[in-house]
DNA sequence: ACCTGAACACCGTTCAAGT
DNA sequence: ACCTGAACACCGTTCAAGT
C-alpha cells in the first residue's frame, strides 16, 4: 500500500522523466496522485522540497554491481562496472541526474546520507583495485573523486551536445571512462 | 553605444547571476534595459532564445590563457592554464556554467559555433603538449575530452557539494586537473 | 522596424474551512 | 492529521494598437 507521500514523489518522478523540471507542476502532481493540488504542502514544505525528496530516492537506489559478490572478478573490474552502471544511470534517466546534481539551497540530510553512503562504497572499489596493483596508488578518497568527476562530466557534457558526436574525437562517456582506467594503471 | 538587444543580454546575465534562473523573468529583464516587458519579443522568439543568446556571449568570450604567446612556457603548461581558467571561470560564474551546459531543445548555430572553436583550442593545446612529450599519445581530440570531461566534473560536482569539502579526500577541482595531467605524462 | 498596454492562461503559495 | 476550494500574486506569451 502506497501512502500519499510515496504516490506524490512517485508522480513527481514521472513527470520530471517526461518533461524535465519545468513539467513538474504541483496541480499535475495531485491530479496523478489522485489528490488536489495543494495537497503536497502536508507532505512538503514546497516544490523544491518535493524535488528533494526526488533527488534523495535516486541517490539512495541501490547500485549494486553485479560482480561485487564474485571472488573471481578482479577489483578493477568492479570499478569499472560501478563507473558503468552510474554512466548508464544517468544516460537513461538525463533528468533525474541534472536534478540529483543541481544547486541544492537548503541541504537536505536524507540527500547528504544518500551521497556520502555512495561515496563510501566508491572508495571501497577504488582501495580494492589499489591493493590488487590494479590502480596507482595515492589517498583512495582522492582518486575516487577523480574517476566520479571524469565519469560524471562526461556525461552532463554528453547530455548537453558538448562531447563530439562524430569523427575521430567520437567518444561515449564509458569510453572516456575506460580510458581513464588505463591511464591510471601503475607502472610496471 | 549598446543596441538593445545587447542591454537586454547583458540585463538577463546579470539577474543571472544575482539569482539564478528562476530570477530571469522578462519583465525584470525588461525594466533594467529600460523598455517594456514585452519588448524583448522583438529580438528573441521567447525566453529560451534569450537565454541561448546569453549562454553563446560566455561561450564566445575569449578565453586567453596569458602564456600562450611566451615561447619559454611548455605546451604543457599552457594546456594546464587553460583547465584552470575554465574551473575559475565557472566557479566564479556557476549559473553562467550551469546554464551554458544546460540541456537545448533548439542547438541555435551561435551557441554550436563557439562551442567548436573552444574545442578546436584545446585539441591544439593538446597536440602541442603531446609533441613536447609532455602528455601521452593517443588520439588528440579524444585526450582533450578526457581533460574537459574531468574539469567540468569536477567543477559540477563542486558546485553541487558532492566533492567532499574536508578531511583527507579533499580536493578543490583544480587539484583534480592536476592529479590527470600528472597521470596523462607518458612512461620515460 | 520597434515598442507599448491590456489581456489570457498557468503556476506556486496561502488561507479558511471541512472530516 | 489530512484534505479541499477559493483566492492572490506572479509570470510567459499574445494581440491590437501606436510611432
Amino acid at each position: 500500500v502506497a501512502t500519499t507521500r510515496d504516490r506524490l514523489i512517485e508522480a513527481a518522478t514521472r513527470l520530471l522523466d517526461e518533461g524535465g523540471p519545468a513539467a513538474v507542476t504541483l496541480r499535475e502532481v495531485g491530479r496523478l496522485a489522485g489528490v488536489s493540488h495543494n495537497a503536497p504542502y502536508k507532505h512538503f514544505a514546497d516544490k523544491e522540497d518535493l524535488l528533494a525528496a526526488v533527488a534523495a530516492r535516486e541517490l539512495a537506489r541501490p547500485r549494486r554491481p553485479r560482480a561485487a559478490a564474485d571472488p573471481s572478478v578482479s577489483g578493477a573490474q568492479i570499478l569499472r562496472e560501478m563507473m558503468h552502471a552510474y554512466v548508464a544511470w544517468a544516460i537513461r534517466h538525463p533528468a533525474r541526474f541534472k536534478l540529483t546534481f543541481g544547486a541544492w539551497s537548503a541541504g537536505s540530510d536524507e540527500l547528504a546520507d544518500a551521497a556520502g553512503s555512495a561515496r563510501a562504497a566508491l572508495v571501497a572499489a577504488v582501495r580494492d583495485a589499489q591493493a590488487s596493483r590494479e590502480v596507482a596508488g595515492g589517498d583512495p578518497e582522492r582518486v575516487a573523486a577523480l574517476i566520479l568527476a571524469t565519469a560524471h562530466g562526461a556525461v552532463d557534457l554528453a547530455l548537453s551536445g558538448h562531447l563530439s558526436e562524430t569523427g575521430k574525437g567520437h567518444a561515449r562517456p564509458q569510453d572516456l571512462v575506460d580510458d581513464l582506467l588505463t591511464h591510471l594503471r601503475p607502472a610496471p
